[in-house]
RNA sequence: GCGGUGUUGGUUUAGUGGUAGAAUACCUGCCUUCCAAGCAGGGGACAAGGGUUCGAUUCCCUUACGCCGCACCA
């Protein structure tokens, strides 16, 4: 199991470095930790993927607003999270083996709650313990724990003028999560678009963390890509939903958006959080069983309840009103969130690991597919002359030059049809469409479907309404 | 971050104190054509830096990156 768990990995790793799909961020330098570049069949999945969600999440509903914030923001933004100051492990050394442990941890086998606690909490009660010579490494039993250092998560910029730059004050950071953009743009959303609760504002986006250890491929990186929502809600709406009511609806709303893109049902669980932060009523995670990880369950998206919280911190901050006033019930409040949080590499990796198939075609001979929905599928529909003779090649093009205004198509000569077939089923593509010299004759082509290799002929003039209905949704 | 281990064409790998072979992939030509056919030809690699040595891809040190375990994961 262990042994197959490696090979997967490294299999499926290997394989999306010599398709195109992900490489190791500069390679040609030796590497960079902890981030990773996409190619061209990458970025097409990545592209699609958002796609969906932004569908999923916006179009289809009438209560989501789109959004695209900076990466910069305010300094006083970070501080009103809460980033600043507690978005760090404080993190204790053992002088003797060198083992590293989180202070808050150290401390709450003590029965001591540290959660979130400052630095001076924790080194003065880490102190009463050493003073009892209580504290000892847990590894290796000596008596020679460091005092609790902090090591920020957050990305520091040197934005701004040089003096600017040297001031602790006025530090600014890349951000850590998008949501903050959303809670900065939540007044002019509401001036602006006058939407009425209960509402939501989506966005995707770029976030950064100075993570200490990035491991496992593409699951933990410095650099990464979030879907996130937050919705926003009167708690004590009078004809409305309670927070429970929206809380269920949201769960199911996003588990049904990974059902209906094809991963399996049995590969998705959730996960209810134990220890919430102060501020949160309810936290639950979908988890996907990855295969290539031995099947192990790991973090898909966090659906959160977060009170009212953030605008809370925000308008404290910031001294400006964040409230709403409800006319329903004549009342001025702040308006409670539910977040929806998803990583976009590890969507896509799911997506690819739920759809890696190794298939025996003949007698010991395999193919590759990816059997990604075909809404996601980075390239939709592939062209081929049967043989490379121009008489084939030139009406083939045509075909690919008019499909390739609706569909991202790719047009492929080299080598044998079977090849291509091939090399097709392995980056997902749906359907490979064959001129051949009958074409010439009867104006029709060969559609081979990716997934039971069937052949349909078709006419010519009949393929853009007989895509249209194979890629109805 | 600690400990272990590793790094040879794009990918998977063989091998060596005298600068390397293969499979696969890729390109060209011929031929063939509906599921990775054949023939001929071609380009392509010892992670980086330092040391030992007449000579280092090979031995030693350092760094980078990867993998496994531990720890960590707002």
């Amino acid at each position: 199991m262990k042994e197959n768990k490696q090979d997967l990995m490294q299999e499926i790793v290997a394989f999306l470095k010599s398709r195109g799909f992900v490489f190791p961020s500069s390679e040609i330098y030796g590497g960079f930790n902890g981030v990773y570049d996409y190619g061209h069949y990458g970025y097409l999945l990545l592209e699609n993927i958002k796609k969906a969600w932004m569908k999923s999440m916006i179009q289809e509903r009438n209560d989501v607003l789109a959004l695209d914030s900076g990466i910069f923001m305010h300094p006083m933004t970070w501080k009103a999270s809460g980033h600043v100051d507690t978005f760090n492990d404080p993190q204790v050394d053992c002088k003797h083996c060198k083992t590293r442990f989180r202070a808050d941890h150290i401390l709450e086998k003590f029965g001591i709650n540290a959660d979130k606690q400052g630095l001076d909490f924790l080194n003065t009660e880490l102190d009463k313990l050493r003073a009892e010579k209580k504290l000892v490494c847990e590894n290796c039993g000596k008596a020679e724990l460091t005092e609790a250092k902090v090591f920020s998560l957050m990305v520091k910029s040197n934005l701004g003028s040089p003096t600017d730059a040297l001031s602790e004050e006025n530090v600014v950071y890349l951000r850590p999560e998008t949501c903050g953009g959303i809670y900065l743009e939540y007044k002019n959303t509401l001036d602006s678009l006058h939407p009425k609760l209960p509402f939501g504002m989506a966005q995707i986006g770029k976030a950064f963390r100075n993570e200490i250890v990035t491991k496992q491929f593409v699951f933990r990186t410095r650099e990464f890509e979030q879907m996130e929502m937050q919705y926003f809600f009167n708690p004590k709406a009078l004809e409305g939903k309670a927070t429970e009511e929206h809380f269920e609806d949201w769960k199911n709303y996003r588990m049904n958006f990974y059902y209906e893109y094809g991963i399996d049902r049995d590969s998705l669980k959730w996960y209810k959080h134990e220890k919430l932060a102060h501020y949160a009523s309810d936290a639950y995670d979908i988890e996907y069983k990855y295969k290539m990880l031995g099947d192990d369950f790991k973090e898909l998206e966090g659906i959160h309840a977060r009170g009212d919280w953030d605008l809370s911190q925000h308008s404290k901050f910031s001294g400006k009103d964040l409230s709403y006033f409800d006319e329903e019930t004549r009342e001025r409040f702040i308006p409670h969130i539910i977040e929806t949080s998803a990583g976009v590499a590890r969507t896509m990796l799911a997506f690819i690991d739920n759809a890696y198939t190794k298939e025996e075609v003949k007698e010991g001979e395999e193919r590759i597919v990816l059997k990604l929905d075909k809404r996601i599928s980075p390239v939709k529909v592939a062209i081929f002359p049967l043989m490379k003779k121009e008489e084939l090649v030139n009406p083939a093009r045509e075909i690919w030059k008019d499909l390739s205004k609706k569909y991202f198509c790719e047009f492929d000569t080299s080598g044998s049809i079977g090849k291509r077939y091939r090399r097709q089923d392995e980056i997902g593509t749906p359907y490979c469409i064959t001129f051949d010299y009958e074409s010439l004759e009867d104006n029709s082509v060969t559609v081979r479907d990716r997934d039971t290799m069937s052949q349909e002929r078709i006419k010519i003039v009949d393929l853009r309404k007989y895509l249209e209905e194979k890629f109805e949704f």
